[in-house]
DNA sequence: GGAAGTCAAGTCTCG
DNA sequence: CGAGACTTGACTTCC
């Protein structure tokens, strides 16, 4: 298989750490607030380094790793505050060739029809983006976001995606990379925003098979993993099984080792890439699956 | 200390 | 047009 880096995101359900340590916006303070941060780099240390002793190298910080990041109330300056534990973490992570990813929530939209909304979504992105950058990470280290509503012409909210990407700042836009959904936007749809915009594509199995859209399996991938250029690292493609008895799209405990081969082998058809597990298991769910296989 | 309620934000569906 | 789902863990309040 061409698996090159394996993770998971935020939480590591085996030390009991989380880089998404946050409060309510009622209780935030400066101080308060710098006391969070201070936890979640700790955390985060700590992760990174139990994932590299289980030879883990791809990890997505928690969009709270700064809580209120891109909210006005939060006025602390953590990118001076803690400089010497951001330089350190960084330096880690490109010592050892790790990877690291955000992957804003559903209130991220970039192609609304209301400007305030794009423009707090573009400050969630300039936050996630400064984090990265502050750690000293390259352009390989990216930030996920999905493409947005429909609001009833999806040819219209595409264009508006793509216009909302051209105006981004450039250190901005080299870090976004885009993910099919599992209800609005397919990877064809994914495909097509690339080639207009230059972004290269997410593909998620689990999003994927509750909203497929049009084309063959394997020609998607191959255009998919295409998106992908030399500054952008390895393709990154997001894993996880369907919930047994769940809604189509919830994502299972754990990987089912069965699932997993098939699509391991299926993506490694066009070459080499990283992989996300997204199972509610986390680390636990990962260590599991490597048991069995 | 455990249990129940609350949380910045958006979009879509349903009644 | 308003309410709830989505998805979701961690915090906050209550007892």
């Amino acid at each position: 298989m061409s698996l090159h880096r394996i993770g998971y995101p935020c939480v590591s359900l085996l030390l009991g750490r989380t880089t998404n340590h946050d409060c309510t916006l009622r209780t935030a303070s400066p101080e308060k607030l710098r006391a969070l941060i201070r936890q979640n780099l700790d955390d985060l240390r700590a992760i990174l380094a139990h994932n590299l002793a289980h030879g883990w190298r791809l990890f997505r910080v928690g969009s709270s790793v700064v809580p209120f990041g891109s909210h006005p109330i939060n006025g602390v300056r953590w990118w001076d505050e803690f400089r010497a534990d951001l330089r350190e973490i960084g330096a880690l992570v490109r010592a050892e060739g790790m990877r690291l990813s955000f992957h804003p929530g559903q209130y991220t939209v970039l192609n609304s029809p209301d400007p305030g909304i794009v423009a707090r979504a573009v400050d969630e992105i300039a936050y996630s983006a400064r984090f990265l950058s502050e750690l000293g990470l390259d352009f390989s280290h990216k930030i996920v976001v999905h493409l947005g509503g429909i609001y009833g012409d999806k040819a219209a909210a595409i264009e508006r995606f793509c216009e909302t990407v051209d105006r981004l700042a450039p250190d901005l836009r080299r870090r976004l990379v885009i993910e099919n959904d599992e209800r609005s936007y397919t990877p064809a749809d994914a495909l097509v925003v690339s080639q207009r915009t230059g972004l290269p594509v997410v593909f998620d199995n689990l999003h994927y098979a509750a909203n497929p859209g049009p084309g063959d399996l394997d020609d998607l991938l191959g255009a998919v993993f295409a998106t992908w250029r030399a500054e952008d690292g390895p393709p990154k493609v997001h894993f996880s099984s369907q919930a047994a008895g769940g809604r189509l799209g919830n994502h299972a405990a754990d990987a089912d080792p069965a699932d997993f081969k098939t699509w391991g082998e299926r993506w490694s058809r066009h070459g080499e890439f990283d992989l996300m597990l997204e199972a509610k298991g986390k680390d636990q769910a990962l260590l599991e699956l490597e048991n069995h296989l």
